[in-house]
RNA sequence: GGGAACUUAGCUCAGGGGUUGAGAGCGUCUGCCUUACAAGCAGAAGGUCGGUGGUUCGAAUCCACCAGUUCCCA
């Protein structure tokens, strides 16, 4: 074995091992279904730590489940990511001088294609790299034929149900992709902006003074709203304004939705513009006119300004009001403005003709779920979230004016008469039947969201609505855990236990684990733009892939963000090599032992070592049950580094041409199946070297069984051991500030001694001893002293008198503390109330404090009193 | 504007829903190339558990308020 852990190399041989032998491909067989489905990345996208930290855990689980017993299946795949994909082909068109219009869509997705062809994939490649035990066999494409079909099939059947529906609605409109978004896809920022408070004119040289933040709407404005109980404009409603820069006069009205205490408590109503005012409009029956070209520029209707920007009009028009006299003021304002997830353009609230989901009916199913219990959300404080956002949802807005996605399967009239229908030929049948000409129809132009395929991803994947029946759906649907970001709790978690439910009557996943999202160290998110963003094949060919995987481990505590430090990736590749040397020293061993009885410090450092390893890995078991990965990989860290390496290894040393204990192998190779799930590559590894299993038997399939837990003698003994080993870093730690040489003479002073039989090795073992003595009296004679629990360690010790003095010092200060303590126990105690209160076990527990601590002051006085006589 | 959290050592965080004397990793400092590993070994220092009140025999832990930070939704 090479003295120093080389990922590069082996992690590349497994890689490829793994991949020829189709490892973790899954088949239904007869052991029990762990089914997880894979979030599918973007098929053009790479690789980000959010994918390292997403895939990390859930091949965490996957391992850890195989050697559990279960028949796991990780369905890997990618999304077609209609708008993004769509935005990146187009950019790169427009780079060739090639417009998407003047293409036309058959070549435009001809490009689309090659463009995914030659991107797609690699994503894939990469997640290889990072070791993820994916069945790659079952790969999926949310355009794959199946997955398309499927996609066709539920948009009908919902229409069927009354479900799915077109409308003319207030949606939220992207001027850079020209489409439209569901309100997911929006996100607010703050802005800066001017608040601007304008004049509207009435007769009599009389005005309204209005706030808006956007005035280049004037000229969309129909009407002006006040609040009915608003006394300053009681008088007001039913009287006629002018629009300014206009010669339009609109009503002043009365609503309720207008808030009497923002700006002046006038409002300009702008039904084209804004949601709340096309609610006021439709409640008046005002006229809509709409002044922005899809591009959100002014279209006609604004009169001079027509072929402006947004931004260019309200320049024009804050100087032309000006110029009017009809500007009172501007003030700063800070507000949310709505931006394109995508394209990060301000969305404009835009009427338009789209499909929607009807949701209240799916939501009652999602919301029962989460409810009842069916569905757990871990950490559980995203159920309020969950909850919240489903009673108050409104319905999706589903068509896309994208080309670039699952075409939606609805055909048109000439009048408008729509047909939907799977195919061109059944909508044909339909239009023939209701009396129109079956050639003259003609199919939606647009696609539908993108999280319309992926609401549809656990049931997809198994071909459910191929075959409802089929051996794997019924094999390995519900999926047992969904690994995701809280980002996209709405967007896909939400449906997909709605289309779980509605589709197949059963939950989608049991669970859903929400991890955060990867920041800097300094809590900032990772960007391209900051530059604050490693790559992560970077740091797998620098640290190595399980190195990485540690690392990102390591900087998850449940729940929130984390934040990624590539130091931790170096702890982790340290921590590799580490275990690949307490390997290779047992080679060693192996190499030079003579055969032989081993050494009877040797069998009882076995004892508790067994002990010890079976306390880990109930730990271990216990923590990933509870999806606590960082507590899980940071206890073994811990188990394997200090306890394995630093107090195991170091017992059973020195081993050169010593009999060697054989019943250590079989421990190693525990271990190395306790830290599988997280560095897969290392232990495949490590497990062959030591086993000679062949190539095609991996790791991942052999059996870890149950823990057994402790009982109260076992652990009694592991504290035991635990304090004897404290006792010995504490007389290494004065070995060390005092600098004592040679040999040590140890006195133990103990009420206990016979405890000591069995535990006297270590002393030996650790310590430089001449002498160790036991007895329940203080040694006479200068010495140092340690105290561990109410054992008074003592070592002898020629100091100057300097020395003596500092330690006085501290054994008074220690002293003062133990009374102060003490104090406070008694006066506990000594409390009539305490003492009926309390539960019993607590005062017993108290009087054991108080005992102890008594007999520490006691050993602290006789120890200070042999020092006084120096 | 509505909601959810968070505040414990220099940094990142455990813990605790009433009772074990304040924990871990990293970082820092000290001494070591001890023949598995210097990607290492052995030690050490470091905190009135955000503030103020309340409930209680007892509060870092429960409650209220305050301050600060973050996230989600409109």
């Amino acid at each position: 074995m090479e003295k120093a852990y080389t990922p590069g190399p082996i992690e590349a041989r497994w890689r490829s091992l793994w991949e020829e032998h189709a490892t973790y491909h899954s088949e239904p067989d007869e052991r029990v279904s762990y089914t997880l489905v894979m979030p599918p990345p973007n098929v053009t996208g790479v690789l980000h730590m959010g994918h390292v930290l997403n895939n990390t855990i859930q091949d965490i689980l996957a391992r850890f489940h195989r050697m559990k017993g279960y028949n796991v299946c990780w369905v890997p795949g990618t999304d077609h990511a209609s708008i993004a994909t769509e935005a990146k082909v187009v950019a790169r068109l427009r780079e060739e001088g090639l417009d998407k219009r003047t293409l036309g869509r058959e070549t435009f997705l001809q490009k689309a294609w090659e463009w995914t062809h030659k991107h797609g994939g690699i994503i894939v490649q990469q997640l290889k790299q990072l070791g993820v035990s994916a069945d790659w066999k079952r790969y999926r494409f949310t355009l794959d034929p199946p997955l398309y079909r499927a996609v066709e099939k539920v948009f009908v059947e919902l229409y069927r149900q009354g479900l799915i529906y077109r409308g003319k609605r207030m949606i939220h409109w992207d001027p850079v992709a020209l489409t439209a978004l569901s309100d997911e896809e929006v996100l607010y920022k703050e802005r800066e902006s001017l608040l601007c408070y304008v004049r509207y004119p009435a007769e009599n040289g009389e005005y309204l003074t209005i706030a808006t933040v956007r005035p280049e709407t004037i000229l969309a404005d129909v009407a002006v709203a006040v609040h009915p109980s608003d006394e300053r404009y009681r008088s007001w409603i039913g009287r006629q304004v002018r629009v300014p820069l206009t010669d339009r006069w609109v009503p002043v009205i009365a609503d309720e939705a207008v808030d009497p205490s923002f700006g002046t408590g006038c409002l300009k109503v702008t039904p084209a513009h804004d949601p709340k005012d096309y609610e006021i409009g439709l409640r008046h029956g005002l006229p809509i006119i709409d002044i922005f070209t899809p591009e959100a520029h002014l279209n006609e209707n604004a009169g001079p300004y027509a072929g402006l920007s947004r931004e260019e009009a309200r320049h024009r028009i804050l100087a032309d009001l000006a110029a009017a006299g009809l500007l009172a003021k501007t003030e700063p304002y800070t507000h949310t403005v709505g931006h394109s997830e995508r394209t990060d353009a301000v969305v404009e609230p835009r009427l338009s003709e789209q499909w929607f989901v009807r949701m209240k009916p799916l939501a009652e199913l999602a919301l029962q779920a989460v409810e009842k219990g069916d569905v757990r959300l871990v950490p559980d404080r995203f159920e309020g979230i969950y909850r919240h956002w489903l009673e108050n949802v409104r319905d999706w807005c589903i068509s896309r004016q994208l080309w670039w996605g699952h075409r939606i399967p609805a055909w048109y009239a000439p009048d408008g008469q729509v047909f939907v229908a799977l195919t061109a030929e059944e909508a044909q049948t339909q239009a023939l039947q209701a009396g129109y000409d079956p050639s003259s129809l003609r199919q939606d132009e647009d696609v539908l969201d993108t999280w319309f395929s992926s609401w549809l991803w656990p049931l997809s994947v198994f071909d459910y609505f191929e075959a409802p029946e089929n051996p794997d759906f019924r094999y390995y649907y519900p999926t047992q855990v969904l690994v995701t970001a809280p980002e996209i709790l709405f967007f896909w978690v939400a449906r997909m236990i709605m289309a779980g439910y509605h589709f197949t009557g059963k939950k989608p996943f049991s669970v859903v684990y929400l991890h955060g999202i990867v920041r800097d160290k300094l809590r900032r998110k990772m960007s391209k733009s900051l530059g604050n963003s490693p790559d992560p094949l970077d740091l797998i060919a620098r640290y190595g892939a399980d190195a990485v995987r540690i690392g990102i481990v390591l900087s998850a505590p449940a729940g929130n963000d984390l934040l990624f430090d590539e130091a931790l990736c170096e702890q982790g590749k340290n921590f590799c090599n580490k275990v690949w040397n307490s390997f290779r020293l047992l080679s060693l061993w192996e190499e030079r032992s003579t055969p032989g009885e081993p050494d009877p410090f040797h069998q009882a450092a076995y004892r508790w070592f067994t002990l010890r390893l079976r306390e880990l890995h109930t730990e271990v078991e216990s923590l990933l049950g509870q999806y606590r990965f960082y507590e899980a990989m940071h206890t073994l860290y811990r188990g394997i580094w200090e306890d394995f390496c630093s107090w195991y290894l170091e017992a059973l040393k020195p081993g050169p041409s010593q009999p060697l204990l054989q019943e250590v192998a079989a421990q190693a190779l525990h271990l190395l199946q306790l830290l599988h799930p997280f560095a897969p590559f290392l232990t495949e590894e490590l497990w062959h070297v030591r086993t000679g299993a062949p190539p095609e038997k991996s790791l991942s399939f052999t059996s870890l069984p149950e823990p057994t837990s402790l009982s109260p003698s076992e652990k009694t003994y592991l504290q035991a051991v635990r304090y004897i080993q404290q006792a010995i870093s504490r007389i290494r730690g004065l070995v060390h500030s005092f600098s004592l040489q040679g040999p040590l003479r140890l006195h133990i002073q103990t009420e206990r001694p016979e405890r000591f039989s069995d535990l006297q090795g270590w002393l030996h073992h650790f310590l430089p001893l001449e002498e160790l003595t036991l007895s329940e009296k203080p040694f006479t004679g200068p010495a140092l002293r340690v105290l561990v629990e109410t054992d008074m360690y003592f070592v002898a010790a020629d100091l100057p008198e300097t020395a003596w003095q500092t330690l006085r010092e501290k054994l008074q200060k220690e002293l003062a503390h133990v009374e102060s303590f003490l104090r406070q126990l008694e006066a506990k105690l000594h409390n009539p109330q305490f003492r009926t209160r309390a539960a019993p076990e607590v005062i017993a527990r108290e009087e054991k404090k108080l005992a102890d601590n008594q007999a520490r002051r006691t050993l602290l006085l006789e120890q200070l009193e042999a020092l006084g006589s120096l």
